[in-house]
DNA sequence: TTGACAGGCAAGCGTCCGCTTGCATAACGT
DNA sequence: ACGTTATGCAAGCGGACGCTTGCCTGTCAA
């Protein structure tokens, strides 16, 4: 549970997961292409490629295997619950 | 902006926002006294303070100065805006 | 005034994190 | 078959992070 605000804490994983609300299901190097693109960020490809790692072991990603290709799909599931933790102050 | 994630990236400092939120206006001690007894975590005083430190400059916390105390006070104000960033898709 | 209480400042240390580097694997085109 | 494309694996490095340690400031009670 704690690993989602971990895989949130980085600038690079955030604008990843930006790139993946507007446009889902990019593969590894699109990803590298519109970050540098977009975002101005000059991270090599390994970078990135731990970067997605972190983001699928947070539960915020998921990989579809397809030939060669690996399309990266974006789950806001864990999202949901992480705010409204704190926002809601009648529970006790 | 991104100081609000790495403020909550760390585990200890979600505890002082759950205690906070339970019962908000606590000073440093108190904190460490609940947190040592609910959430069974040795954190010294000084670390505490730190982590204060930390959720204060990102701005989920405001400190309240009151003769020889200090009451802390949260502030959810910056948690609205950073989950909706990824969950509304029909923005483009 | 003296002592205890609540908190602050700053240096040092060990660990984790993000990134690079280098090589390896697998699928496609020709 | 061969080279190219898309991705995977693992070791190593530098910096940031969390915590400790030690000392200092300010406030209240007796």
């Amino acid at each position: 549970m704690g690993d989602v605000f971990k895989a949130l804490a980085d600038p690079t994983r955030r604008a990843i997961l930006d790139e993946l609300t507007d446009r889902d299901g990019q593969t590894l190097f699109e990803i590298c292409a519109r970050l540098a693109a977009k975002h101005g960020l000059g991270s090599s490809r390994q970078a990135i490629s731990q970067h997605l790692d972190v983001l699928a072991a947070a539960g915020l990603l998921q990989a579809r295997r397809e030939g060669r290709y690996k399309f990266h799909h974006i789950d806001t599931t864990p999202l949901e619950p992480i705010v409204e933790r704190w926002l809601r102050k009648g529970s006790k």
